[in-house]
DNA sequence: CTGAAAGCGCTTACAG
DNA sequence: CTGAAAGCGCTTACAG
């Protein structure tokens, strides 16, 4: 019916159909014009997307989704938890990976796992579902239960954090490096030596802060005296600094920001003054340090960055493209009250 | 081929057809008793589940969006500010719409966009891929440049925070009740009267604390000095408290963290007591004011329980259900050392 | 360069 | 209670 006029209704939801009829070709050639893969003649090609542009047209992606099966989503496993700090790299990570994903036209979605309970129902929904192409995993994969299961599905993922073995694609700030270099600018500053107030041995990333700590020092020819490193620092701060402050330090590197803080409080509380009687730095930048009473010399990494790498990473990878497992992103000294280079 | 044998081959992907075949029953069937919509005979149901059940089969989710035009995934809009102390609010509301989805067996997508610019191109996406039935506005929505473009696309949407206009379905804290109880408290244990340290007066959410702690002075037969009231006090705290302490007054409430910790800093600098020679509370808590030198008792919004709510309402409309368009969440004030009410 | 047709894996009137 | 069939809106061999 309504043979005589083929213009478009304006009630008809428009799809592929619609506009192959309306400009006389077929639907497979409209397709080839919007995906641009296959042959379709230019002449044809730009009068199909100039229809569609006048017609402000988006193919239904659920229907791409279904006959392509690719989705055009990756998801995003964060854990819930609650811990102290945590909400700025959430939150830049996820704008990262977003970014990145923006840019090659995929979209994000969110997998929220407790690591408390082990639950991940919404990331084993995604799979089942088939309602992504892949994962960024966040806050490292505690015990590789996740990547595993992952790769049991043969879903591809990129890792933001370190992971030991070699062949998990993994994305971090170079710890090591970063700590290396900042502590040679102490060293450079101080004749007696630059204390170290770390966190647990057991953790991975002081062990990294260490290594470079202690890298610093061989480059300089010097050594680390092991009587200023202080392992769990936290819990004996006072009798630590009581320590450090004797042997007339004129530096003192603390592993993390929310430690540093209560260096930083406790010197106050003691009048010691920042950093005419003693410099501080932090292995690890936060705004609290940022905007604290002293603003405290941090080494910076960038999230958001981190998170764009990890999303460019995956696409990569989804994309079939085999790109490096392991990835560094280096980290930057951000100069502050507490402790400045002999430059600035 | 094969047509001895209707065993499932190990290769075979799964979907309702082959389920439909190994059972001997129809597609539809099969679909109906997953679904639950229909009727289904028991007997045959309990078959079809218990057989989907051993093989661990789930439903492709990209075809029952496009045969039910249904995505089950929700769109979050976030922006992507780098404002200071944003990243709990935004990582807390994501946790909470995202639990809300997960509930009700949704997804929950990101949909960032740039205030600055202005860019909404990727809410624009997945409006036009129709690849979510619906959103939760964060942070308000200046302008109303973004509702007003899903209600020209027919999408629903829930807003988290204030919006004046009648019919937008929006959730928010109930800042001027929270206000009104804890100055309330302070009123009763400040004979002298309660200061109030205020941002801009241009921002609904200072008028509404104002009206709150306006309330609190009605209530108790008492009325506001105008004179203790600093509206963008910020800029001149040293002055501002000057005055106040003269005043002798007993309490002082501020309007957010970020002042009240400078207003907390500038005491303790001076050597005033808190909360010995003055009581301070804030209307708005964070973690820097739980973890501050001397702990500061604040109101403080659950936003997790905040964007679950959303989530629900959403979920409630696309289901086609009708909520109230106005919705608060309580705040609870959290007594910590700077300020106890009378039973602590 | 272009098209008819099968197919992606579901849902849902419609008819028994 | 159950099924055959059409349809959701695309993609992509396959054949010209």
């Amino acid at each position: 019916m309504e043979s005589m006029n083929n213009r478009l209704r304006n009630s008809d939801k428009i799809t592929m159909d619609v506009i192959a009829k309306e400009l006389e070709v077929s639907k497979t050639t409209v397709s080839r014009a919007i995906s641009g893969k296959g042959r379709v003649g230019a002449e044809t090609r730009d009068r199909v997307l100039k229809y569609i542009e006048s017609l402000g047209y988006k193919p239904n992606s659920m229907a791409q989704a279904l006959a392509g099966s690719k989705t055009y989503n990756i998801g995003v496993v964060v854990p819930d938890t609650d811990e102290r700090g945590g909400a700025p790299f959430f939150k830049d990570c996820l704008l990262g990976v977003s970014r990145s994903a923006a840019r090659r036209d995929y979209d994000t979605v969110l997998a929220v796992v407790s690591y408390d309970n082990d639950n991940i129902s919404r990331l084993e929904r995604l799979v089942n579902g088939r309602r992504v192409d892949g994962f960024v995993l966040t806050r490292g994969d505690k015990g590789g239960k996740i990547s595993a299961y992952l790769r049991s599905q043969e879903m591809p993922f990129v890792l933001v954090g370190s992971d030991s073995r070699q062949d998990v694609c993994q994305i971090d700030s170079d710890q090591k490096d970063g700590c290396c270099e900042l502590t040679a600018q102490m060293l450079a500053q101080s004749p007696k030596g630059v204390a170290l107030l770390a966190g647990s041995k057991e953790m991975d990333v002081e062990r990294l802060r260490y290594e470079g700590y202690e890298r610093a020092f061989d480059l300089s020819g010097r050594k680390v005296d092991e009587g200023l490193v202080f392992w769990n620092s936290e819990d004996r701060l006072e009798e630590v600094l009581e320590r450090i402050l004797a042997a007339e330090i004129e530096c003192v590197a603390c592993s993390d920001d929310l430690l540093c803080l209560k260096v930083m409080e406790t010197l106050r509380r003691r009048g010691v003054s920042v950093p005419e009687r003693i410099k501080v730095v932090s292995f690890f930048d936060s705004e609290d340090l940022e905007y604290n009473d002293v603003p405290v010399t941090a080494l910076h990494v960038d999230t958001k960055a981190l998170g764009e790498r990890a999303g460019d990473l995956l696409i990569d990878i989804i994309d079939g493209k085999n790109p490096e497992a392991r990835n560094y992103a280096k980290s930057s000294v951000l100069y502050r009250s507490s402790f400045r280079d002999n430059a600035g």
